[in-house]
DNA sequence: TCGAAGTGCGAAATCGATTACACAATTTTG
DNA sequence: CAAAATTGTGTAATCGATTTCGCACTTCGA
């Protein structure tokens, strides 16, 4: 394979300024030990001839690339779509390129991907697990070539920096308006707990039923998908009786309930609220829009680089943990008129 | 920054295997002029201390990363996303790495990501651009230094390979359906011609329309997001007088009309019509699910994968055109009872 | 049997940058 | 004013792989 047209090289510059590569190198890194006017010089050579550093030569030199790796269990999920769009502004900010890697959900294609990052030498990884128990070797071999901080789900069991929002008021958020709205009777339908998060809303949805004296029938676990919560549309017409309001983990699993109910001749809200979660703009566009609680995406985007830019700096702090409030955002999904009167 | 812990290399896997490091490298790589006996031993050292080249050594040796990029206009996109999911799947197959990038629809950002990608010396690009028109400069210059093949939307003026599908007869088999549902009067909402899509979907719709003997409302135009659709359903109602059917140039254009009116009282399909295009996911579980023509994404992949590496193999030949066939998607979106009866 | 062709292997060049070190010129210091 | 410290610059080592080339040894054909 030929190589490029015109790559201009160091060398080239250093030609062009009458002085040593050495020279060059450090004038465009702008380093000590090089005159004023001698950096001038060769700073205005690279501008002319076009100069752009070889990243690849650079990274094999200094073993850093000046990017960092994210992996995500699907991109199509617009939750995570949007998170990857705050992460990649947040990083433009100070200079960093982002690598995207879809893990499927899967633990064996998730450590792949954590290797391939590190093979590829990036400065920090941040993750987004989908599996809180199986990903802890994965995640303990990326941790010993570079900073990790998790995002969004938790993995327990590593030593690891972690971002995510605070499930427990944000479950609250949402039974105390279904309460407002003249419920008693819910059930949630939600991810298992292999996945943190899955647990962290099981276990507030628990708590806070029980404080506010709700009646709640059986979960319905399974996963965050549109389908489980086809699936869980289909069980809850199955069991006959309906509650008065149906509480999903996600905002996927809100849309397939939904979905699945108004199939089955079931109207929402009028025969039954149904709350989302994240606040992805799906909840917003849906018909009817959803009540969900808001994911401050920028937020947790800032605050993850941010660990993992002083991880980087310092690898030896001890792991953080930031826990972000959300916000209630009501929509017609719960109007519970038809409840009250 | 300490190096990694134990970063095993070729040297450490030559000294193990009792040979040199050329004798290694040719062993790993399955070149020739290396014994039966020495490449076993070879591969078994290498197997054994758990080596793994090197990609940015190699990358700068030999100018190519076994990595591929691609370029969306936004990650966040339904339909991009399923996309990207579908090249990687493809990639995978062929050892091939992918580099996602997101270029916001902006030019300049464009631009940048795809200087990026050609530092990064990727081996090839895969590019849904969209801008038609100020893409070109950027393209070029990246054509200089890697094959690059075009997805979905196509930049005229530039050699340059592309996949997409056959926007004609998708929209032939729209009309067609509203003709059966019982349509008379249409009306079409899109993108602008910025955008290849976006002029090929009108030009096509127009020429139908007048073929099939429909009566048109002036076109919307403006581009494919939700908003985009919400603004285009308070058009028609200011307008008044509804037709029969909204022609959306998009899934997301046409989930945006729908929310509209229904916010504003008018029931689809009771009331009017509505169509998608595209075939995502969304389009599926909307409610109501909308009537839309599917992209065969995992040919779409197929294509532009077997397009880029041909053009890798052999980058002399002619620009190549593959144009996929679309299949109708009938949903409750178009259940045209009220009008026929 | 003898040159030609082929095989197996290692030493060293190479990719393009950064940087340790050496050296000379200059400035500071006691 | 001599010694020490500082500054500007270039030479060469380095990162970790691949590959060219040369050498020694086989195998083959005439």
């Amino acid at each position: 394979m030929e190589t490029l047209p015109q790559a201009i090289k160091l060398h080239d510059v250093a030609e062009a300024a009458g002085v040593s590569i050495a020279t060059a190198s450090r004038a465009l890194g702008g380093k000590k030990r090089v005159s004023r006017e001698t950096a001038k010089i060769v700073l205005e050579a690279a501008e002319r001839l076009g100069y752009r550093v070889d990243p690849i030569a650079r990274a094999l030199r200094e073993g850093s690339t000046r990017t960092v790796g994210m992996v995500v269990p699907i991109i199509g999920n617009p939750h995570f779509a949007e998170l990857i769009a705050a992460i990649e502004d947040e990083l433009q900010a100070f200079g960093l390129e982002l690598i995207i890697s879809d893990s499927h959900a899967e633990v064996q294609q998730q450590a792949k991907r954590l290797r391939t990052l590190v093979d590829r030498r990036v400065d920090g990884i941040l993750l987004v697990s989908h599996d809180a128990k199986k990903s802890v070797p994965a995640i303990r071999e990326s941790m010993r070539a570079a900073p990790v901080v998790q995002i969004d789900r938790k993995v327990n069991g590593v030593k690891c920096d972690f971002v995510g929002i605070d499930d427990d008021p944000a479950m609250r958020l949402i039974l105390d308006h279904l309460v407002e709205q003249g419920v008693h009777r819910v059930v949630l339908t939600s991810a298992d707990d292999l996945n943190s998060v899955g647990r962290a809303r099981r276990e507030a949805f628990e708590r806070h039923v029980s404080e506010l004296g709700l009646t709640s029938d059986p979960h319905i676990i399974d996963n965050f998908s549109v389908e489980a919560g086809r699936d869980a549309a289909d069980e809850l017409l199955r069991r006959g009786d309906l509650p008065d309001a149906i509480v999903a983990g996600s905002d996927m699993n809100a849309v397939g309930v939904i979905a699945r109910l108004r199939e089955r001749g079931v109207d929402v809200p009028d025969q039954v609220l149904v709350t989302g979660f994240d606040g992805t703009q799906l909840s917003e566009i849906y018909n009817p829009p959803i009540t969900t609680v808001r994911q401050p995406v920028g937020s947790l985007a800032r605050n993850a680089v941010a660990f993992l830019l002083s991880r980087i700096a310092d690898p030896t702090e001890p792991a953080r943990d930031s826990r972000i409030a959300t916000e209630l955002v009501v929509r017609a999904s719960t109007d519970g008129r038809a409840l009250k009167s």
